[in-house]
DNA sequence: AGAGTTCATTGACCGGGATCAATGACCGGC
DNA sequence: GCCGGTCATTGATCCCGGTCAATGAACTCT
């Protein structure tokens, strides 16, 4: 990238703050495109009748491409203290247009998110809730897993209801699917937040995925 | 585009024909984009236990981002007759790389389908049976539909297979609730595959949008 | 460290949609 | 046009996960 357009990304992005449990930045009347320095946050839809949906996660490094308010509207929300960069899609994507490098990588974590969102609708639509819940330690594992000799060390930065608002179940449900996975010598719990994964393996048998000879 | 990058797209793309039923690609060990120049297509996910879903429907000039297997393996198939043009993800984007009005066209496309996978998200995770029925027909409206004095005619190229694999429905219910929109007077049918949305109004409000000022 | 509050877990019961089963409507082939 | 097969509709029953309710654990604040 060109000193000159590093500097001009520089000018349009708004860089922000966000403490845990904070909005971040409400849909607006168009796109946004913003680039997480720190922390975690979630993408949350609004249908209605108060029913909220987690669209998807992020983490430090990520991309995440919020759209504007259509037949449901988005808010991006810090799961933990957040800061990060926000530019509006249209200006960003011009800017990137003579920065055919720059674009490409944006392409790269947008097709990332896409498979991933993909993936997400599997779960909702095929799986059930143990499915959906080892999926989604496996998935967080293969984000923010620590490995470890004999397994990996997951330290999750979002509640229960995150959980369940993003697997399209209840905190009931997820908590009764953790405690028959830890019963199963699957996972060990400590506290609300870490979740040791013992046996990837099983827990990817358990998470309805194909095994490699399908 | 310049016509040299023009020609090596034409010689980088493989043209191919499908007809109606047939899979046209299943995923290999990379990422492809196929450009659907006449027909329709699903992206269809298969999870273990014989389980589908249906990812994407796709319609003449879409751009489709078919990924390599990984938990899941996926598969695009025909609804009708196809023509259409499949590339190699990365050779794609290495030579769009030099192009960035191709680029960004392509980022572009893939940003609305990620927005549409998002909705799907929206309605697979907190949405009833009823609402995810009266969303894919208000969908499907707004991508091939043709609008009529009062209402908007809809010729569906997919089974009640396809729809239920779509919505993480069964066909039973998926004909039930067709029924009840039915006797509701919010559409009309007619043989198997063509739908008259009546009230596209009362058809939103059924289909947990929020409502314009929530 | 103790008190208070939020969050997670566990249990009892209920309901929407899946499943099983049978009938009926389309549509292609001859 | 008739006939056969596939696809769609309708009905009866069941079950997974939601709902309601109560207890218990974990983190926060002073």
């Amino acid at each position: 990238m060109t000193d000159a357009a590093y500097l001009q990304l520089q000018a349009m992005g708004r860089y922000a703050r966000a403490t845990a449990g904070e909005a971040v930045l409400a849909d607006g009347d168009e796109n946004q495109i913003v680039f997480l320095a720190r922390g975690a946050t979630k993408l949350v839809a609004h249908a209605s009748g108060g029913r909220e949906q987690v669209v998807a996660f992020h983490f430090e490094g990520d991309l995440v491409s919020v759209p504007a308010r259509g037949a449901h509207s988005y808010t991006l929300c810090a799961l933990q203290d957040c800061e990060l960069i926000a530019f509006a899609a249209a200006e960003f994507l011009g800017l990137a247009r003579s920065e055919p490098g720059l674009l490409n990588e944006v392409l790269e974590r947008v097709l990332a998110s896409l498979a991933r969102s993909r993936e997400k609708s599997i779960a909702l639509g095929r799986k059930t809730a143990q499915e959906r819940v080892a999926s989604f330690l496996v998935s967080m594992a293969g984000r923010i897993g620590m490995p470890q000799e004999g397994g990996c060390l997951l330290h999750l930065p979002m509640s229960r209801r995150d959980m369940a608002d993003s697997l399209g179940l209840t905190i009931e449900t997820i908590s009764r699917q953790l405690t028959e996975l830890r019963e199963a010598g699957l996972i060990e719990t400590s506290g609300r937040s870490v979740v040791h994964l013992c046996d990837n393996a099983s827990l990817q048998a358990r998470a309805g995925h194909l095994s490699s000879a399908a």
